[in-house]
DNA sequence: AGGGGTAAGGCTTCGCTGGA
DNA sequence: TCCAGCGAAGCCTTACCCCT
């Protein structure tokens, strides 16, 4: 039951077909070298024609010492097909397009049949860029199979329960690269105001400035520390009214000398060391304990009435209004009429003590 | 009606460049 | 040397929908 719904959710969701660039993938993938050594990789999520996650592993088999490279190509409603590359099998002396094999499957090449999952429990790691829509699923999957990846993925996703507990649990973290990527995409992509373009061959592109790698395979950049050079001081950095806390709106502006809780924007997570920092939960609704129970009136963008009230401040952090500092308040509260300005998406840390 | 959960973006700032 | 104007990069919000 549960299956039918995603999948029919998947089938209505067409905007998952986005093809990295080889130069991203390249810059990322430059820091896993020593991974790769006599290792199974898989590209499960791909259509190896038009790859270039394929093209990156078929160029560097050798480079990168492969054991072997596979790849499953997605067909919606037949039979698909793999790729692989066992090494150079013509004994040509280099290892190119003409040492794949070509195998056809009986199941449609999606990375939950049956058949890519007997090809995942051969791989060592899987390296691709999932659909956003199943993203949740994908990453349980490869946690249940215990296989290392590095894939591609949105920084919304911080924000999803079950990735957050991974990246929490030092399971899972986030990759080199984060930020903003550009896309090719299909001709039936629609424009839209931003972030789109057409080039001069008329390919369609779209790029997202929430981009970032997901991965368990170790990484430097995972025990850098993140530089701080401000100091704590009470009005700039407010405490929440309904969780023991004081709030960051930058990540640079996190306090060196600040030895509470903090609440931090997401994007931290792509600087995060866990022996800087630790993660104490995700302040988000549902996610984390809010300690408020006052019924406080919810006001429109303007600072408005709108005749609607809340008991939880919709579940967001939130804090004190400032009117020097802050955009227009979310909530009045109905008892005193203070004004609050709330907050969203925090994630709550506390510095190591060194 | 209010709470929980979600979203292949969009707003803001940075930094380079060329003209005054 | 300054600064407007621009593209690129940096960095994070909140409206909406579904459920109870």
């Amino acid at each position: 039951m549960v299956a039918n719904v995603t999948l029919k959710k998947a089938k209505q969701n067409k905007q998952d077909e986005f093809y990295t660039q080889i130069k991203d993938i390249e810059q990322e993938l430059k820091h896993y070298k020593k991974h790769f050594l006599r290792k199974i990789v898989f590209c499960n999520c791909d259509d190896p024609e038009w790859s270039n996650f394929w093209k990156y592993f078929e160029l560097n088999f050798d480079y990168l010492g492969l054991k072997k490279l596979i790849s499953t190509h997605y067909e919606e409603n037949k039979p698909s097909y793999k790729l692989e590359i066992i090494g150079d099998v013509t004994g040509d002396g280099k290892v190119d397009y003409k040492d794949i094999i070509k195998t056809p499957l009986k199941q449609n090449g999606d990375f939950r049949s049956p058949e890519a999952i007997e090809i995942l429990k051969e791989a060592d790691i899987v390296v691709t860029n999932p659909p956003f829509s199943l993203f949740r699923e994908y990453i349980a999957q490869l946690m249940k199979y215990n296989k290392k990846f590095i894939i591609i993925g949105n920084q919304n996703a911080y924000t999803y329960k079950e990735i957050f507990t991974l990246i929490q649990q030092n399971k899972i973290w986030s990759g080199n690269k984060s930020g903003d990527m550009e896309f090719k995409v299909p001709d039936y992509y629609e424009p839209r105001a931003t972030r789109y373009r057409q080039d001069e061959t008329g390919q369609k592109w779209r790029s997202m400035g929430n981009i970032c790698w997901f991965t368990n395979l170790d990484i430097s950049k995972r025990h850098e520390n993140l530089i701080l050079y401000k100091q704590y001081n009470e009005s700039e950095y407010p405490s929440y009214e309904n969780y023991d806390a004081i709030n960051i709106d930058k990540v640079t502006d996190i306090p060196l000398d600040y030895d509470g809780v903090m609440g931090v924007p997401i994007t931290y997570l792509d600087k995060y060391n866990p022996k800087q920092f630790e993660i104490i939960e995700l302040g988000i609704v549902g996610s984390c304990t809010f300690t408020n129970n006052r019924k406080m009136e919810i006001l429109d963008k303007n600072g408005l009435s709108t005749g609607k009230f809340t008991y939880n401040a919709k579940g967001t952090l939130y804090k004190k209004y400032n009117p020097m500092l802050d955009k227009k308040p979310a909530f009045k509260d109905v008892e005193t009429g203070e004004l609050y300005s709330s907050i969203y998406a925090r994630v709550l840390i506390r510095k190591r003590s060194s």
